[in-house]
DNA sequence: GCTTGTAACTAAATCGATTTAGCATTTTTC
DNA sequence: GAAAAATGCTAAATCGATTTAGTTACAAGC
């Protein structure tokens, strides 16, 4: 305990204010002082040291207490930046109950819950470093900072890593060179000349790979430089402000692939207001993390990471992690995506 | 401990499986066998234990040892069911942790997490009777039993319900009655002869309420019956198809008021293939529940609970409860949120 | 006056994991 | 050959809350 600091208030301080047992005051925050004949006055006390000091339960020891001791309790833990959206996370989310949900029986009961991390600060999150939180975690949306944490560490229980390659842990990631590559080619192949690529000013490792592998490919079939739009930040409006200024700067292009579906749907109403139509004059890719991709008008053509494929192998190697089945770190790319809709 | 089960793994029993005490295993698991100078061999007979009879760390004992007595810790749940969109949930998060951070400091820290139920089944999440996991939480997206399960208990902590209205809880909801007459009003005062209402098949209270005073509102000042057009579930692919569905008999409408943005989505798509457009012959209004109902093309007017407020007043009780100044059940209305946009 | 009963409490065990202080052995050192 | 050092382990305390099995003090009953 840190100099200065007062202790918590625990059941023993407030019985040792009030002058009564623990028993009692355990007795009284579990509104049982009437089956138990605690004295009316008594409760009273009691409930009066509770609110002046302030009490706040300690659920750890609550919960150790109150366990069957005949039911293993895991905890699971999906673990996130508060900047990210939460498509895949959900994803996730679902796929690891329903495992949960076959595996759940007398004698077995988990938990899954989504906590968030200020992304580079991962570090601070309590319980991940001794242990003392969950019994297996997925991690994703981390920051580099947030990934040399991860490398520095050992993290002594069930880790699966989504969408990041460190040395030390079990990955499961897309393969943004691929895609990149895919989504040039689509374009390449309607016969698109001047194709850009729509960028956030912030790029994660996938969504600068994906850019670059698709700069390269335009270049080696093409031998022309793809133009990189830069927009502010992952949101619609910024993507929507970004290209209407390349347009409007008179740069032409009849391409476009946006390494988020967040920056195609505001690439969208830029080209609509500058009256041209997708695919027609600018044929459009996105990446497929948005839920409604489909509903875009026209239908986003994506290629992306195959969320369906990477959230299956993130949980299959969290449970075999979990059973001790396997032990080594460990790698698995996932190919990417392609679903043909109308923008492109 | 219910017959026929086995006594889960615990620290002890790998000790007496293997023959040392329970402070050599612990010492093995922690990894900290070199500084402690444990026999090698020892170490390994331990492993093995460990991981023959498939030992599970109880987080709960870890967490009660681990933490440091000087702090208090806190933990805050978010539940939601599965079903559930995360639109809202995330920004209750958002805003969770927002204020979270501003009280956060040496001696108090906190956990916030989402955590998920099925919808229906709220009774059965782990730990919620009993207060061991949770200090306080948010309850949302609840069905009718759950309504009747929470109505049933009173749950001994902070507990803010955020859409249902019950009687022992504090409850902030939105005013669906409100929501659907203004929508009315919207589509009446473009001067709408059929408005028609789309709604899922599963309504939940406030859809089934907001569609109610919609058709309410028509019938009052046009005398008019307003139709409704139900899609199976909340999905834009739903909703196409009903409205697809009843464009295609030959029922006419030129105003159409979507229970949810998902189904708003799915409309747009079948009045564009109908060949009609957007306002000008099918003016739309949805409720606002989509991230990104500004860059529906066209843009979506949208008559919905106002988010903000809502989120901000959750919080605000949340931590009022939990601070114990105020402790009766309580509901707070708050009026909806009109945002014009070009599609009525 | 002695048992019986009851009201109003408390001491101590318990949940499971970790750690500190310390106890036997064996080995090294002078 | 005795003291010092190193090796390899264990007993017991601890974290905070809950519950079981009592205990004490006093009133009622015969």
């Amino acid at each position: 305990m840190a100099r200065g600091e007062k202790r918590p208030v625990t059941v023993r301080t407030i019985a040792e204010h009030v002058g009564v047992s623990t028993a009692a005051v355990s007795t009284v925050l579990a509104n049982r002082h009437e089956e138990r004949r605690l004295a009316p006055a008594t409760v009273e006390r009691i409930r009066q040291a509770v609110r002046d000091l302030g009490y706040v339960p300690n659920v750890a020891a609550r919960r150790l207490r109150a366990h069957d001791p005949g039911v293993h309790h895991l905890d699971l833990g999906i673990l996130t930046s508060f900047e990210a959206p939460l498509f895949l996370v959900s994803r996730v989310l679902r796929q690891v109950q329903r495992v949960v949900d076959a595996r759940t029986g007398p004698g077995r009961r988990f938990s899954v819950s989504i906590d968030m991390f200020h992304a580079g600060r991962l570090s601070e999150m309590p319980g991940l470093l001794n242990a003392s939180r969950f019994n297996g975690v997925i991690i994703t949306n981390t920051l580099p900072e947030d990934d040399v944490f991860l490398a520095g560490t050992t993290l002594p229980y069930a880790v699966v890593v989504l969408g990041r390659r460190l040395p030390n842990y079990c990955c499961v990631l897309d393969t943004p060179g691929e895609i990149g590559r895919r989504a040039a080619e689509i374009l390449l192949g309607r016969g698109c000349k001047r194709p850009v690529v729509l960028v956030p000013a912030l790029l994660t490792q996938s969504t600068a790979e994906r850019a670059d592998a698709f700069v390269a490919t335009v270049q080696a079939r093409t031998g022309a430089e793809a133009v990189r739009v830069r927009a502010e930040g992952f949101t619609p409006a910024s993507g929507a402000e970004a290209l209407r200024a390349h347009l409007g700067a008179g740069l032409d292009c009849d391409g476009l692939y946006a390494v988020t579906d967040g920056l195609a749907l505001g690439a969208y109403q830029a080209i609509k207001d500058g009256g041209r139509r997708i695919p027609k004059d600018i044929a459009v890719v996105g990446v497929g993390d948005h839920e409604h991709a489909d509903f875009f008008d026209p239908p986003l053509t994506c290629v992306g990471p195959s969320n369906d494929t990477i959230v299956d192998q993130v949980v299959t190697q969290l449970f075999l992690l979990m059973s001790h089945r396997r032990v080594k770190p460990a790698e698995f790319f996932v190919p990417p995506s392609v679903v043909r809709r109308a923008s492109a």
